[in-house]
DNA sequence: CCTGCTATTGGTCGCGCACTCAATAGTTGC
DNA sequence: GCAACTATTGAGTGCGCGACCAATAGCAGG
């Protein structure tokens, strides 16, 4: 009785391949985490054999780095749409905190929380971390320039302002996978008072912004 | 030949051995982060062997839970002593903020981080994390209620004071494991801003207690 | 002194991990 | 239809982990 049938095989072109791979290790990481972005792991969400991740991440940690680097592109990438089609720029702030703030960034908050503690043992990683942060730094101060430009906002210095609001983000997603607390408004409203006080905008603004801004629901 | 010599066992009072345990967790969670927590490696650190330690913590993450409990412990109480035996609310908060901005309290950041991510697959540890963060917020505020009643504070409402702290503190200490970037002071001193703007003082005024505060080194 | 208690040991088990490599089977081009 | 190329498999290595348990040795009380 030989107990194995040989598996049928699926041969893809590299390129596809690795595409598929990293997309389905930064589905792993945002959703398990990214100690869960295992060669086994990965390899059995796509049904192939982990020897075959290997042969694409010679490296574990490049696939770790690699599953960070698309996941939390994306989603950078959904918050701060590099080219704002419409709107102003008061607008698409009061929109980025509204995103930031809500319950649906809990996953991106704790996956970043996951990268930069990985970061402390995984070298390539923390590159990886590194240079998604400055995207996220250079992606919200073009916005912040943007608005002084326009003459909507109001700063000294766009780069203190913009790392000021980063912050305060920062501070407040940091309990995601603590905590089970209902935190006063005025705790959860403090990105949106830190911007516009620094950014000279009347106390309010963004905040009501924010809520004309996505009315139907 | 008789390839292996019994071992020498020293035999000690099951508290005394169950805190020592402890201890010798926390220097490993603090030095090496909390996964490096292990049976054989904290039983290496003792010189005994591992099935001695999981006598002691038939699982295993309730030592790391307990690693965690006394190294924050440790830390709180060094950072904010319950009972301030000299100097004014003023004084104590920015001798605070000052350590808790200085580089010695990246090894805290690191392993405050490390717990709050290891707490999204370790329930024990979840727990203690929430158990220490309260405390911490209490002795904080407790700080500033303090101040309140002398007079040299003013604040509509203390908790929601020492949470806007916190998470600015919180938001300051997140790159710790990634960055080896040097942030604009405006960035560094949000703290603080945050706390002179909160409780109604003139702003450079905790920072130059903290700095008349520590002269002498 | 020896008897009983138990703290401590040594050894084992099964797990999941990354990594390696020869063999194999799809695919492409002739 | 055949040959060369290479994407993919299968099998195996060694590691560190938590957990378990019977045997042992240190210590205290009689």
């Amino acid at each position: 009785m030989p107990s194995s049938v040989p598996r049928r095989r699926t041969r893809k072109d590299p390129a596809a391949r690795r595409a598929e791979i990293v997309d389905a290790a930064a589905g792993v990481a945002l959703r398990e985490g990214l100690e869960c972005v295992t060669l086994r792991r990965v390899a059995e969400e796509l049904d192939v054999r982990p020897g075959l991740i290997s042969h694409y991440f010679p490296s574990a940690d490049d696939l770790v780095a690699e599953a960070f680097g698309s996941a939390a592109t994306a989603e950078t990438d959904a918050l701060l749409p590099e080219e704002g089609p419409e709107g102003t720029p008061t607008e698409h702030l009061a929109r980025f905190l509204a995103r930031t703030t809500g319950e649906s960034y809990d996953a991106i908050s704790r996956l970043w929380i996951n990268a930069r503690h990985l970061s402390r043992y995984r070298e390539a990683l923390r590159e990886r971390v590194a240079v998604q942060e400055a995207a996220w730094r250079a992606r919200l101060e073009g916005l912040i320039r943007q608005g002084v430009e326009t003459g909507e906002f109001r700063t000294g210095d766009p780069l203190v302002t913009t790392l000021q609001i980063l912050v305060v983000l920062d501070g407040l997603g940091v309990d995601v996978n603590v905590g089970e607390e209902d935190l006063p408004e005025a705790v959860t409203c403090m990105a949106f008072r830190t911007a516009e006080r620094e950014l000279g905008l009347r106390q309010g603004t963004l905040t009501r912004v924010a809520e004309s801004g996505q009315p139907s629901g």
